[in-house]
DNA sequence: TCCATTTTTGCAATACTATAACATCGCAAA
DNA sequence: TTTGCGATGTTATAGTATTGCAAAAATGGA
């Protein structure tokens, strides 16, 4: 289920609350099939990582959480949920940015490939089985045995690139 | 010129001691060529680097560059010289291990792509245009300009294949 | 050689990211 | 009720990286 049909990258003014309710539906979804606990602090966790396209920090999502009045939250909490909802595929981390962002391809078997826009901070995942399959002939052809992959393309996306464009 | 042309892996038992001097001699070339400074500082930064095929963190480089007797060094040098050595394609980061390794390609445009091993820690870097072909054909379709990737693959190598394979 | 400029290094403090360890709570099955 | 287990709270600390400023060293002319 893709909550934005029209291409990897959002359109700047597309209709974000329409992702925002199926990425929490899909995650309540899941979470019932597999017996696992969509708690309220990894439903908020995920909320706040869903407000935008952009890879959050888990320190801004401490500062959100203590923002919203209630007693404060320590580091523990927040990575605690991260650790949840990756493992249970609902977000994904870019490393080269140490951020966390909400996966667009929720329940579905797939490895995390992002374009990321340097100028907006937007990251755009894709699911391409052509990357897949030319890392797993080089893979098998080393004889190296994959688990996990971790793909992140940064650059300039198609909203930004008229602006800077030409450097 | 790759040091070590018999695959992506090097053997456990090559002849390291070939890598660094090769390592080493293609910075001073590069280094000379670019009319950049490959410092004492630096070059001790990358010697520790090549010391072996495996990522190594920034902290471990302090605390191998404050063991050889000396004045201590503070954690500022070293980043430094990683930037230097980063800039010059001298060394890549491993984002997903916040760890350092040479780069066996030196003075070649490329992209960093590494097959890493989880049982050994062994980084090996591949250069596959194929993989590169395939990221830049999603990213132009979907309208970015690439400037940077990053690629990570973790699994088991072929040494320790048979040992862990079976899980 | 001497000076001016630029690059590199030293150094102290601090910011940012992540985890360890242990106590407690709440729910649900026995 | 008791027991077990997953989730949360809490404090402290580990690990990674940067900022800002001063001193020193190298470089390229005059």
């Amino acid at each position: 289920m893709d909550t934005n049909p029209q291409g990897p990258f959002a359109d700047p003014d597309h209709d974000h609350a329409h992702c925002v309710t199926g990425a929490m539906a899909s995650a309540e979804t899941i979470c019932r099939m597999r017996r696992a606990r969509l708690t309220e602090q990894r439903r908020r966790v995920l909320e706040i990582i869903w407000e935008n396209h952009v890879p959050v920090g888990a320190y801004e999502i401490l500062a959100a959480m203590s923002a919203e009045d209630r007693p404060p939250i320590a580091p523990p909490t927040v990575y605690r949920a991260l650790d949840f909802l990756q493992a249970h595929g609902l977000v994904h981390k870019i490393e080269s940015l140490k951020a966390y962002v909400g996966c667009r391809h929720p329940g579905q078997d797939h490895v995390g490939q992002f374009l990321i826009c340097e100028e907006c901070g937007n990251a755009a995942e894709i699911v391409d089985q052509g990357i897949d399959r030319a890392i797993e002939k080089q893979a098998s052809a080393a004889g190296f045995q994959v688990s996990e992959t971790t793909i992140e393309v940064r650059g300039l996306c198609p909203s930004c690139l008229p602006e800077r464009g030409a450097r």
